[in-house]
DNA sequence: ATACATTTGTACCAATCATTTCAAAAAGAT
DNA sequence: ATCTTTTTGAAATGATTGGTACAAATGTAT
């Protein structure tokens, strides 16, 4: 009975997903998302919602793929520590790709909207609270290992990789040679051995 | 002859850069401006420009301050290690007192419009050289001084300090614990050692 | 072919945007 | 007191903002 969709859902996303992420929320206009996806202002808002959904649905959409790369860091990961450094160097590949040096999604949304919309600020700080958890887990796994010292606790290490991590992505946006962002990864990591 | 200013250009400014910097400059209008200055709307333009020339004047007044702020981190240092140090401690202690958890004015703008305007791209550029510059130089007298190993160069070791000085800000958003963000200067520094 | 649900195009909405205009008020200097 | 320059207030500018209304077009299923 029901017509169907005709246009590709994830595809459209997609498009919103990059001008948010370049332009950030406010940057952005419901004029430059219909132009970008090429939809109907109507059939925006009638299949995806206004522009705080959009917003909302590509942040978390980058967050799960965030996590997707994470976790794909850790298959490949002989030990503990080396999963900690593929989740940079997975990072670094992606960086590298990324012509526009947009940066991290996520830290972009942060310094733009941590301090004005609530439900912004719970996402950023479950986000916080998961990425710690992860890096509080590895090194713990890395420490029973022995390819982790135990100078610092789980924990200590976590935030410091945590704000290393952020640290690296800001640094992308200006920086793209592989080179020199190799270097920050390895220094940061040698601090575990 | 003129009739002279009544209002305290400096005061007038600092409101404005609060402002930019909670809500950057796509989430800041001039009616917010107007309404937080207390100036008549002419008047501000009158003084000060338009709303672009008065982001840019606050940035580049927050750009001083820090210069400033990091001058005084060397002054009050026995050796260049504990220079660096100072920098981030400094820094620690602006955060604290910042009940906003605002961030870095110059991280939240390279966030937000590193990639809409080439002008402020320029300026985030010469930015990040000049830093990059002062802790290199900075890490070179600590190698000859002998208070700073020499398992990487200068310029490797600057990179790594300017990386992980973006990642404590930013952490600063939403983490406000000195202990947890001393800590993160802690392991950050000992690895210069 | 008919019925049904959705997509689409166009036009429209009120609100807000940054900025300008301009006459009136204010305050220094002579 | 008069001149000069600036600040001020209020109103208006045209453009753009996010969002809606609704009829026409479209396509699927019976």
């Amino acid at each position: 009975m029901p017509r169907t969709e005709v246009f590709n859902r994830d595809l459209i996303l997609s498009k919103v997903r990059v001008l948010f992420w370049n332009k950030g929320f406010n940057g952005t206009s419901m004029r430059d998302l219909v132009e970008t996806t090429g939809l109907n202002r109507s059939s925006l808002y009638n299949s995806f919602g206004n522009k705080q959904t959009l917003y909302d649905m590509v942040l978390k959409k980058y967050q799960d793929d965030n996590n997707l790369l994470f976790k794909e860091a850790l298959i490949r990961a002989d030990n503990p520590r080396q999963a900690i450094r593929n989740i940079f160097e997975n990072i670094l590949d992606n960086m590298l790709q990324d012509v526009d040096q947009k940066g991290c999604f996520i830290l972009n949304c942060k310094a733009e909207l941590s301090r004005s919309e609530p439900s912004i600020r719970t996402l950023l700080e479950k986000n916080e609270a998961t990425e710690l958890k992860l890096l509080k887990n590895l090194v713990e796994e890395g420490q029973d290992h022995e390819v982790i010292n135990t100078d610092r606790s789980p924990e200590e290490y976590a935030y410091y990789l945590y704000s290393a991590f952020q640290g690296f992505r800001m640094t992308g946006i200006l920086v793209n040679d592989r080179t020199k962002l190799q270097n920050i990864i390895d220094i940061t990591i040698d601090k575990l051995s």
